[in-house]
RNA sequence: CCGCCCGUAGCACAACCGGAUAGUGCAACGGCCUUCUAAGCCGUAGGUUGCAGGUUCGAAUCCUGCCGGGCGGGCCA
């Protein structure tokens, strides 16, 4: 519709250029916006404010002549000059409804564009260490990575999700020996306890099922304990295999799944940062000093050099990272997007300063990123400190079993990733009812109901035999509806290209609440009048589609009884 | 001291990337079920968009400076 519109003015426009009123504007497209008010019409546009200066003329002179040039169309019943020089549209009742047999022929597909052209892209997202269940960042960071996933993939991109993560390392001998520790029967408040130990209850089970030569199965590994207490080798295996299944389960539980797991230690064993660091060397972009390794990131845009190696020969965190993301490039991704928790974002400058100075020709824009900040946690009106190492930290788990999947995934999920977010928990608690994703989830269950009354009252009331009457709707609500649901496909299109998965969450919200507003004010099945209560059938059928279509990019299940 | 993010109603958050009278949910108040799901609808109340300037037809949005909060600035990850 906005399309359509935005050609129309296009037309306007050459005409007025070619009658000699206004300069050639190359590259300009006219603005097509729906309206937050329906007294200012159903589309508007800002066109002749845009061009008044450039063509001399006052704006609502030149809406005007816009108006004037338009050419003859079937769209538009009236238009309007309003304020300043806006151009308002109102849109004739066909062009309304006609929606409608669309969502209805396209179906799940409604929505879904070729934008990405079956390019590669790759999306790493949660990346969490093995050495604590997943906290509630990793469960923002999930719901929006996944949904990133769902998003980029129904605009036409080959999307593939990766989890990557550091199974080797300082922090994995912690676990190991906190492991160790409490197998040998010490408690975090003992003095013997390791330094940086980790605390938490689940080292407790975690050494139990160690002893008890458990087997674990993870997504990507399995293993038998040993049981033998002395070996650390052993113990940090399986610690790590029985994290992963921990993390598995909760990702299981919130309907999370990744294409590969990728684990640091590979980058280490296959040579590939040994590699890098010598590509580095050899790009002349290091400098030995004070016995460790520096890369000159300052050089690509950082605000001080790196150390690459230590002087104990370890590197740094940042090398495997670059290692990681050249193995991403050679994998063939033109395009990466990296969902991390915000406290990350030092790593940014360093991984593209490491990229550019191994001179492979990647672009300095590449990876992109899409950092959530911190999310706080309130319990009895007290924050809860998210600390691995305290054990005390509330767990994606946590959420799932006091608010649900789809209320949490909702949740996460429906707000800007740029903002802080404070999850009260006795507030989540609380609301769980009144949740907005049961707001939504309701109307689609509503419109279920509806149907089955429909088909229980005549054989042929379905919806596709609404599509003949389609002029039946003119009541405000109801082309109010079918207007929202002309903008779906463009929500899901921004959403994508700007990273932006909360917009669907906000769109539905509005979608639901006008079918409400519908269904309250007209009934939808009358056995007196049959053609509009299939025309109505016909609408809200396409309003069930449209609410499935967009929970379902969420990862939040659309029921059809509640 | 420097960098990134943020500041919108009592609370949690939106605002189609510069548009018209700043919205939604919760909380508060008043109505609506003998009829399709009341997890709903209709209405009332609640705001100097942190503060002060600037840019322009037009600013919550862009620029500058303050104030306040979060996260970084480790040879930690």
């Amino acid at each position: 519709m906005k399309e359509a519109l935005t050609s129309l003015l296009e037309q306007s426009l050459s005409n007025l250029v070619t009658q000699g009123l206004v300069p050639e504007c190359p590259g300009l497209t006219p603005q097509v916006d729906h309206t937050r008010d329906a007294s200012h019409g159903d589309l508007a546009t800002n066109l002749a404010m845009v061009l008044a200066k450039r063509a001399g003329m006052p704006p609502r002179d030149l809406a005007k002549a816009i108006i004037t040039a338009l050419p003859d169309n079937t769209l538009i019943a009236r238009t309007e000059i309003a304020g300043p020089g806006f151009i308002n549209f109102f849109l004739n009742q066909a062009s309304h409804v006609d929606v409608i047999r669309q969502v209805l022929g396209a179906g799940p597909t409604f929505g879904t564009s070729a934008v990405g052209a079956g390019r590669k892209v790759q999306v790493e997202f949660v990346s969490a260490n093995p050495t604590g269940p997943l906290h509630v960042g990793h469960g923002r960071g999930a719901a929006i990575g996944d949904s990133l996933c769902r998003l980029l993939s129904a605009t036409g991109w080959t999307v593939h999700s990766e989890f990557y993560y550091n199974d080797a390392g300082q922090q994995i001998t912690n676990l190991a020996r906190s492991v160790q520790a409490r197998a040998l029967g010490l408690t975090p408040e003992d003095d013997d306890w390791p330094a940086d130990g980790y605390r938490g209850t689940y080292i407790a089970d975690l050494a139990t099922a160690y002893q008890a030569r458990s087997t674990v199965s993870a997504a990507d590994r399995s293993i038998t304990a040993l049981g033998d207490i002395h070996d650390l080798d052993a113990i940090q295996d399986f610690s790590v295999a029985w994290l992963r299944r921990e993390q598995d389960l909760d990702l299981k539980a919130f309907g999370v799944t990744f294409d590969e797991y990728f684990l640091e230690s590979s980058l280490y064993e296959s040579g590939a940062v040994n590699r890098t660091v010598a590509a580095l060397e050899q790009g002349g972009h290091t400098y030995e000093q004070g016995g460790a390794l520096w890369l000159r990131t300052s050089d690509f845009g950082d605000d001080k050099d790196r150390v690459m190696r230590k002087k104990e020969g370890d590197y740094t965190y940042f090398v495997p990272d670059v290692a990681y993301h050249l193995n991403k490039w050679q994998r063939g991704f033109e395009r990466v997007i990296n969902e991390q928790g915000a406290d990350h974002h030092s790593t940014i400058t360093r991984v593209r300063a490491g990229l550019q100075g191994l001179a492979e020709g990647i672009p300095q824009g590449w990876p992109e990123y899409v950092l959530h900040q911190m999310v706080t946690v309130l319990r009895d009106g007290e924050e809860v400190k998210l600390s691995k190492r305290a054990g005390s930290y509330v767990t994606l788990r946590d959420l799932i079993d006091w608010v649900g999947r789809d209320a949490t995934r909702f949740f996460l999920a429906a707000r800007s990733a740029s903002s802080q977010l404070t999850f009260d928990i006795d507030l989540a608690l609380a609301q769980s009812n009144e949740n907005p994703v049961f707001y939504i989830q309701y109307a689609h269950a509503r419109i279920c109901s509806v149907k089955r009354k429909a088909v229980h009252h005549e054989a042929n009331w379905t919806p596709e035999s609404g599509l003949e009457h389609l002029d039946r709707l003119v009541e405000p609500e109801a082309l109010a509806l079918a207007l929202l649901l002309t903008k779906y496909p463009g929500v899901v299109a921004a959403a994508a290209q700007q990273l932006e998965p909360h917009a669907v969450a906000n769109y539905l919200r509005e979608l639901a609440a006008a079918f409400h507003g519908f269904y309250n004010a007209h009934k939808m099945v009358d056995e007196s009048e049959e053609g509009l209560s299939l025309a109505r059938l016909a609408l809200a059928e396409a309003t069930r589609q449209v609410i499935a279509n967009g929970l379902a990019l969420l990862g939040v299940s659309a029921p059809e009884t509640m």
